[in-house]
DNA sequence: AACGGTAAGTTACCACGGGTAAGTTCCCTG
DNA sequence: CAGGGAACTTACCCGTGGTAACTTACCGTT
């Protein structure tokens, strides 16, 4: 009754990251919904129980891939905002750095983008990530526009986001577009838009 | 050998009706994912090769849920915009007509931003979608900006495009937020940062 | 150094739902 | 009154998410 042994055993946090690293490889390769728990077991050199000990369904581990890019985002451009040298430079520095996050975690966005609208939960998840955007540049709004109406100012801070992620999509179509031009595009409306509110 | 006879006959036409409502339906109420086949056979009073005779696959009856709705959203905003008497009123009629529309056909809508981006042909589809809208803009764009860099006037096209969806999404947790103040939070940023490229 | 206890993994299985093959009933036409 | 085809049904297959029960390696204790 020879049971083959375990390849090997590993740690829990480090096999976390592993399970998280080739779920967001092979989501976004296949597609969620045609990439099956086996897959992603046999990737990581396990089997499939071994996943759902660790992130309890498989959209548990969605749900892991997603809220992880969502910390990375927030800090990629809040990084870049801080970096900024006034009012303009913070507004097209964080588009910037949104842009430049997509082509370095190009896997990680086209699971989110495409494939991962699957149910009230991970909708959600979306959706906070776009909230947690939308507050972070509500909140930069309002220090150039001090005497806006808070509720408009979120309605502004919509309108950014459901822009920037509008124009990720075109550029992802097209390459030659490029993250400056993209920004730039945005700029020109919203920047524009806001100068006669500007005190 | 008594087999219990078909409830109903009726045309090829008709019947491709009734499932595309019941699937409308069934698939907003309970998530396209949650959502078996069964049961929108159920709901029409047919079993289930019935409906894959018609739409092929699961994923086909999402398609032509989309592709229906596609329609009707193109149809009425462009209805709106045709009534205007002048840019600046097409632009908000436009938009205004589609936050209207996501009233009227809220449970197809609720599809389409909750529940469909299942797999590469379904983003597509939605994809479309925005496509379609974008040109349509950047058409009318180029009437008011007639000198504009034509990939400009797509980039920005996509910047009102995204800023609609997300202000539509906003509107749909807080519903206090009126279909005029979302219109008039778009045109704050767009109208007024188009101002200076006009003739 | 032997020894339990627990964490890490495995095998083997279930159930549900998408999809289909084959058979049945009704209607319409010649 | 055939008989042919369109509309439907029954009965089934099978892939995949999810789980129960068993095994094995490691580690601190006496």
């Amino acid at each position: 009754m020879e049971t083959r042994a375990p390849r090997q055993r590993v740690g829990r946090a480090e096999r976390e990251r592993q399970i998280l690293d080739a779920a967001v490889a092979v989501f976004s390769e296949r597609g969620y919904q045609n990439a099956s728990m086996d897959a992603v077991a046999k990737q990581v050199g396990v089997t499939k129980p071994v996943l759902y000990s660790h992130f309890g369904s498989k959209e548990g581990l969605l749900l892991a891939c997603i809220t992880q890019t969502r910390t990375q985002l927030l800090e990629v451009t809040s990084v870049a905002a801080a970096a900024a040298d006034g009012p303009e430079d913070m507004l097209r520095r964080g588009t910037k750095a949104f842009f430049d996050f997509l082509d370095v975690q190009r896997p990680a966005w086209a699971l989110l983008c495409s494939e991962s609208a699957i149910s009230a939960a991970t909708c959600s998840a979306l959706e906070e990530i776009r909230r947690q955007q939308t507050d972070f540049i509500a909140g930069m709004l309002a220090v150039q526009v001090p005497d806006a109406d808070p509720h408009r100012l979120i309605g502004w801070a919509n309108v950014i986001v459901g822009a920037c992620e509008r124009l990720a999509v075109w550029r992802g179509r097209d390459p030659r577009l490029t993250g400056e031009q993209a920004t730039e595009y945005l700029m020109d409306l919203v920047w524009t838009g806001l100068a006669p509110r500007r005190p």
